[in-house]
DNA sequence: AAATCATTTCGTAATTTTGCGAAATATAAA
DNA sequence: TTTATATTTCGCAAAATTACGAAATGATTT
């Protein structure tokens, strides 16, 4: 009964920034305010999506719990913005994940099977 | 009332890749997987990750399901392989996502707030 | 034919996610 | 001060996810 092991933190983190992107909603705003230089209302946002505004402001808590996006206030609007920083090192950690593809010097079965 | 939009299959591609990608045990398989050319048993995964077998077998099959990896049968084993063609095309998705930042031709509060 | 082995499927439980409408909040306008 | 506006939080329900152990499957070996 060999000991179980533990994640990477780089492991869950992965896990963590591709659950954040793990809706439409949510893939949609990200996608949206990436692209652009400026920012978001969630007035605007609702029109744009097929879910109602409640709904819709649990997944920009989501974004913004995980680091991706920040709302600035201005009444009585919230402008959502992306975080630029956070956005970036996310990126960098999917595509390094995705890309990271430096050939086989470890294999699997190899290693202990039949 | 405006009608409600539907998300472009775009959209709907990129939340269901990032899902399949949304847990640790996930992450971990894909990595290993498609690092390395040739393949892995479950049976070594399951000494490698904090999870049972029952539980692996599920992460296998939603990976399977997702059209990420493909199982050879070589019994009594299953060999698990990258399913290249279809992981090429969800990174190349992921990575036009992420990478895709070609300036802010459309806007949003522009258009319709005060 | 019985025993063994790797793996999956089943049944179940706990937790999380998603969604909605109603109510609450906080600010600005009348 | 009342009314209107944008947004969030609350309460709830339905569905999906995650996990486990036990039983089933399918092939091989004894």
């Amino acid at each position: 009964m060999a000991d179980k092991p533990q994640f990477t933190t780089e492991v869950l983190n992965l896990a963590k920034v591709a659950k954040a992107l793990s809706h439409p909603v949510r893939i949609y705003i990200l996608q949206k305010l990436s692209k652009m230089n400026s920012c978001c209302y969630s007035g605007n946002l609702v029109d744009e999506l097929p879910v109602g505004r409640s709904t819709l402001s649990q997944h920009l808590k989501e974004l913004k719990f995980a680091g991706l996006i920040q709302g600035e206030i201005n009444p009585p609007y919230i402008k959502y913005c992306i975080n630029r920083k956070n956005w970036e090192k996310a990126k960098k950690l999917l595509d390094d994940f995705l890309n990271d593809n430096q050939s086989a010097d470890f294999s699997c079965y190899e290693t202990k099977t039949v």
